[in-house]
DNA sequence: CGGAATTATAGTCAATACCTATAGATTCGA
DNA sequence: TCGAATCTATAGGTATTGACTATAATTCCG
């Protein structure tokens, strides 16, 4: 059964007869009685009654017209649709994003999201670089949020926003009153460090061993809320990211920003090269650039 | 856009390859991969980026796939329905009857076919006999319950029951007390008579001529209440169809049988030669012949 | 880098959808 | 009742196209 054999039915039930319905069809008229024969035979029933001067739908016809006609009506929107589906957000996004970035873009960027696509469904992984990148690969998920620099010939990104490392230090250490610090002024602290298994981490290390900084890591943890919270308690100094400092209300630390050698990090969403961006994606990155620069806008040094 | 490649389609997202597509559907993978690319050119959209290992459905294929599904399954579905559809009686039946019948068995009828057939849907028309042959020949209607003879080459007819005509006789005429009459009985008499455009009409007509009776035709009129209206008050004799005399309650009047030369009505299904008899129909048939065995049953004779 | 796996391309073949011409059947008017 | 008109089915030829084989190009993995 093909969907030329139900025009071509629809077309005779319709006009009353097998010319007419050829002529509709643009097709001759033993084309489309061969066609309809076949049809016929293949569902094991006669269509019609092939009376004189004009035909009759048979019990099986009446059965099949409504069906088939059904069945055009979604085959000729089919084309509609894919483009109109596209264009209005009905669809699926699956998105990652690395844990030093999710809780702190991810509120704002989902509300922006629905309230333009209420239609669309999404659904968020948290997880580290290494692992939002095979699930690229294996299109697990349409795209990453993470911070730079990725490199995997496979995975393609798009840099969202810079973001400034901030010291934190509690207000129980000597800072108080200061305004900006020196890379140097670092030397030496107590240092709270996040895990490398973050790339945050990671960064952080680097940036410490590009400026022969060596501050005293006094302890490890694996998310930046305990940092916080190890910062507060007066244990040490650390450097997290503005987002960080600036969505969460202030204890007692103050924040610091390092005037000569400002660290920060590249935060860009990754993708996977050899597959077509949706709109869907495209739209989310925007929301996410949006929040990012909505946030980093925002001030929160200690005066 | 043909069946089958919809087919390919969404064999190649529920087996994530080309090859193990084309193995599921029985073809070549070079066959398959030219129908996608076929597709995707129709539709103006990639559905799939190939990637090395797998792939992945595009935004496009994300809407096509479950509409592609849904058509599929309504495909598969036709030959069943076709086939289901008919014998769970699902559809509709155009039946035509004449006045001189209808009132009398179309209660009864359509109770009895309704609870057989209750997703079925009847549509009746009541009209003259050569108005049911020229609707039955333009396939308007589907069967009509008639009067024999009809003569016309493309209606074939099915005896359903043969049915005796009845004097009717006032109260205050003098056949009181008789249970049968004879034909010439009739002669002479005050005549109530059915306009002759009915075909029960030309019967009696017929009847009276070949029996040479003359009754005196005292008035003409087009329907059979009529005429017992015009007996019960006392204007004359007339020759009725025993369904009208059993349905019907009574009232001043007398039914009365000719013993020597009863006449009667052949009640038949007439129906297209060249159209198949559907289900609906031939059971619809059966409910008639049912009905008319029940109601010819009864005894209304005068005592 | 070589081997396995996967998709795309090229060239050929065969099925089939389509066309022209015509036959068979039915209807309608003279 | 006969012939013209109308309509569907059949026959035979053509051309489109779906499918096949073989192979190239690419990716992935050891």
């Amino acid at each position: 059964m093909e969907i030329h054999q139900l025009q071509y039915f629809i077309a005779v039930a319709e006009t009353g007869g097998f010319g007419r319905a050829a002529k509709r069809c643009n097709v001759t008229q033993p084309s489309l009685s061969q066609q309809i024969i076949k049809l016929e035979g293949e569902l094991g029933e006669k269509l019609f009654d092939r009376l004189g001067r004009s035909i009759a739908l048979t019990e099986a016809g009446h059965v099949l017209l409504p069906k088939a006609k059904r069945i055009l009506t979604e085959v000729q929107g089919i084309r509609h649709d894919v483009h109109n589906d596209i264009e209005e957000g009905i669809g699926h996004l699956a998105i990652g994003v690395i844990p030093t970035i999710a809780p702190f873009i991810l509120p704002e960027t989902l509300i922006r999201f629905k309230s333009r696509f209420p239609n669309a469904t999404l659904s968020i992984t948290e997880a580290l670089t290494d692992d939002l990148i095979e699930k690229l690969v294996g299109a697990e998920i349409d795209m990453g949020i993470v911070s730079l620099p990725i490199n995997h010939k496979l995975i393609t990104t798009e840099t969202l926003a810079a973001e400034p490392l901030l010291v934190i230090a509690p207000d129980t250490m000597n800072f108080k009153g200061m305004t900006s610090l020196a890379v140097s002024d670092l030397n030496g602290m107590p240092f709270i460090a996040l895990d490398e298994i973050n790339c945050l981490g990671e960064q952080v290390e680097a940036f410490c061993y590009k400026h022969t900084v060596s501050p005293e890591i006094v302890c490890r943890t694996s998310q930046l809320s305990t940092v916080k919270r190890c910062v507060e308690s007066g244990l040490g100094i650390s450097l997290i990211p503005k987002m960080c400092a600036v969505t969460e209300p202030k204890g007692k630390y103050g924040y610091f920003s390092i005037a000569d050698h400002a660290p920060k990090r590249t935060i860009a969403a990754a993708s996977h090269s050899g597959r077509m961006q949706s709109t869907l994606s495209k739209a989310f990155i925007e929301s996410v650039r949006g929040v990012c620069a909505h946030i980093l806008d925002q001030t929160v040094i200690t005066p």
